[in-house]
DNA sequence: TATGAATGAGGGTTCATTCAT
DNA sequence: CATGAATGAACCCTCATTCAT
């Protein structure tokens, strides 16, 4: 039956990625399940066989595209292993950044709908959750409790403040702000975790 | 005539309140123009009277309810004439958030649509810009350029993070977080003003 | 009450060319009562004080508007006393549909509602009955049973012929349906009324 | 499966019925898309299966009811193989004319909604094309230009004048009307054409 | 006479979901 | 598993008409 298991999952990510290529032309609420099916080349009841609707489908996407942001960042970071703690974390957060200036209909795609519990539940007990990550980079414990505070200030931080920078350019651009952002972040760090 | 004056203005308030309840209660998307006039009691087409459409009306309704939090916080802070600057700011948004945690539809409907570009529209040239306010607390010029940079760097990680905090206190509790935000808050202003 | 009178009839007036500038523009379905009333300069109640609805107005425009193309073409054709009778009939036809092509929205509103109904209770007991003016042109007896028939065959033959041509030039062009248009009419009044 | 196939057919058919009959009755802008579902027992979705509105049904109607008539009109002239050209021409007319004179809500349908536009599209590169059928009556080249000018008058002045004769009886009454009808069109067509 | 705020029936259209095939 | 025709509730919005002023 390997073949028609092989079948069952062709189309179910055929379905995801047509979905998400849709939502971030049209957005999500202008995105029917008839568009979706069509371009996916199954009938619409198909749909219905592999999601329960469209937002059964949309959180998975979501948790999906900011595994790989991450991913790629971290991937990335890896190489500057000479570094000290506060660079690495600015050159994760560059990362990011840069990826989702290079594709703005991914960023208000994740940012309109990433949520920081959505995004917990899809990293947590996976090597790219990021309490652990930045528990190794400031060299603290991971169950220091200022430490999640801490990244959950600054990742909604970026997230929130990303969004307009990136897309409206207000209140000043994305180049202009980036070293006000960096300062701002490595402040909260020394503040509240004390390192060096 | 008054009399006609007076009944136009009677019925835009009662059709902004009655849909601002309705978008707590719904959510805007589940909200129709036919529930909004039922419920404040006039004819579907006079909804079109007063607004273009249900997205014209949010958007007055948010600015309407932002200037409302921010009023009545200043109003507050003017009673701690004899504090210092960072105790004004702290204080001004500690009575934002309180409000914000006593209201938690209202923090849902504000911070699920507030968007920088409303906040300024909703506020600029009116005695609640935050620009020239923190200005003036912060005793800095009003045109200092990385002034607006800080402001908008605040109001985005108090809105993101007060979101998830208040709503499902999770990473921590809501007092379990005020220190560490209030802290971050301060190292982001002396950070990137200077001042002491 | 000279000025009351003067007063209803200039609104009165002003809504009637109004109307027909706003028909011409969008067609008589598109446009609607208060588009009238607001580009008159009145209030939408005082339009049925001086008409019953849309389509009262719309017939009395129309007769009122066929009136003139009639007035201009036998005022044009008077000039033309030299020539003989057929040269007469095309003068008269040419002059109209001359008209017609330089006002093409006038062509539209005129064709796709005009009726004999309408166009015989316009003219008729006026100096401009096509009756007794073709009766004098063709030098036939008014009463002549078969001239109002002649005549009803020609206006209708070129008002159906007309719509077409000019608008679609389809399917040939104006210019060159002219030709066969005016030896079909010539056909048809020696055919039928026997002139030579 | 030809069940399913049948059963779309059917549907598309009903619709039609339905609505030619309720067009008639109501008049088309009078006619809901509400009023031909629930007329052909189907959800009002379904309509929008088959036509793309309602003005894409309604050509759909024109054209497939003047094909009737044209076909009505040419299979009748079949029988009468020895008369001349002139006679096989008001054959087909005389046919058509009655046709309309038996139905005249069609009569009205068709007049108010016919244009030549419309249809050419109907019956070009169809059997019933009446540029070549009238070349092989007349014997004339289907090509020669002055054919589609003639054949463009005729149906014009038929289908005009047709009207109010039939529905009316004004200027004269139909059976009065015929002869000067046929002597016009025979007249045109020997000028315009010079066939004897 | 003149106004214009208010009405509300009714229009066209969309689309998530079902279910017989 | 897969299909896609059929559904019909629900939506937004228009606009002729009324009537208190």
């Amino acid at each position: 039956m390997g073949k028609i298991d092989e079948n069952k999952t062709q189309k179910k990510q055929r379905l995801m990625e047509t979905s998400f290529q849709l939502f971030l032309e049209k957005g999500i609420s202008r995105t029917t399940i008839s568009d979706i099916a069509a371009q996916a080349g199954v009938a619409k009841g198909t749909f219905y066989l592999y999601f329960k609707d469209k937002y059964d489908l949309q959180e998975k996407l979501i948790a999906h595209k900011a595994k790989q942001l991450i991913q790629h960042a971290l991937a990335n970071s890896f190489y500057e292993t000479r570094t000290g703690a506060d660079e690495k974390v600015i050159a994760i957060i560059d990362d990011i950044l840069d990826e989702l200036q290079k594709d703005k209909k991914l960023l208000k795609f994740i940012n309109k709908n990433l949520s920081w519990g959505i995004f917990r539940r899809a990293l947590s007990r996976s090597e790219l959750d990021p309490i652990p990550i930045f528990a190794g980079i400031l060299d603290v414990p991971a169950d220091d409790p200022s430490l999640e505070v801490v990244v959950y200030m600054i990742i909604e931080l970026v997230s929130a403040t990303a969004h307009n920078i990136i897309l409206e350019s207000d209140p000043v651009t994305f180049n202009d702000f980036k070293p006000w952002l960096y300062r701002s972040i490595l402040a909260i760090i020394h503040e509240c975790l004390g390192t060096a």
